[in-house]
DNA sequence: TTGCGTGCAAAGGTTTTGCATGGCA
DNA sequence: TGCCATGCAAAACCTTTGCACGCAA
């Protein structure tokens, strides 16, 4: 667990900035760098590497893993779902990229049994399922 | 996808032998050359690395991703498992760390769900559950 | 004999860290 | 003024790769 930032910064301003301008795209870090960079007025990779940490830290961006050996790739948490009531499990499709939101109740036991039966309080703004989604699978299945 | 290896080598063989006597225990890359060192015959981490990919391609091994910025972490699949569906989901502590192994029924009727009503198919090695282990919420009470 | 497997060292790419400077409160 | 944030460069980290040599078939 990091903390979260205490000032604001014109580095954070104007990176929240660019983020709500890219609802449900994803991006890396380099291509955070590089926007910066190209608009001429850079941010340092070290200052955007933590800015995106503690901005997953705080929710407002989602980071997911899609390859181990790749960069990992962040995407901005729409505004009202943050923190709301609306308990929203995320499943990122790891061959196009697509987020699904998951609003059903199976996904909401699974919580209430990991606590139950395992002590377990799950998190499910951090928590992504990770596999391929209907279209993927069949396009797979065709190769 | 990779090829399997063509020869049986002195290496493999080892490797195959102490991975048999691991059953449900995790380990990474690092951890296997470590032991071999330790034991006074010590493989090459690139053929350690090149035979883990071999080894989880011919379905002998799982890779697990539990955070990218954590080394991949294996585990043996015993051997009536094979091509079998056994693999095991984990739940990652944000407090102390601490993975936990998840095998039970529940976890798995979840793949199953969102199989059927959502056409996702889960790739539990890959999926992590994010959250406060027992110990973590209750101390956390406490404060 | 053929050519894959091995091992060493070095490269690769992403992310983190040390430290002096700068800027918010 | 007191700290935290920034930025640069360097380090750290895991993993892959190049190449010469060795060994299985």
């Amino acid at each position: 667990m990091t903390m979260k930032p205490k000032y604001k910064t014109k580095q954070r301003e104007e990176l929240l900035t660019y983020f709500k301008t890219l609802p449900g795209v994803h991006f890396t870090a380099a291509d955070v760098c590089d926007y910066f960079r190209q608009q001429g007025k850079p941010i340092g990779q070290a200052t955007v590497y933590r800015q995106l940490e503690s901005l997953v830290d705080e929710g407002i961006l989602n980071k997911y893993i899609i390859d181990p050996n790749s960069p990992a790739c962040f995407e901005y948490v729409e505004e009202h779902e943050h923190g709301g009531a609306t308990v929203c499990f995320h499943a990122k499709c790891a061959g196009c990229g697509k987020l699904i939101h998951l609003h059903c109740d199976e996904i909401i036991k699974i919580g209430e049994h990991l606590k139950e039966e395992h002590g377990f309080v799950l998190d499910p703004k951090r928590t992504v399922f990770y596999g391929t989604c209907a279209e993927c699978a069949t396009a797979e299945l065709e190769k």
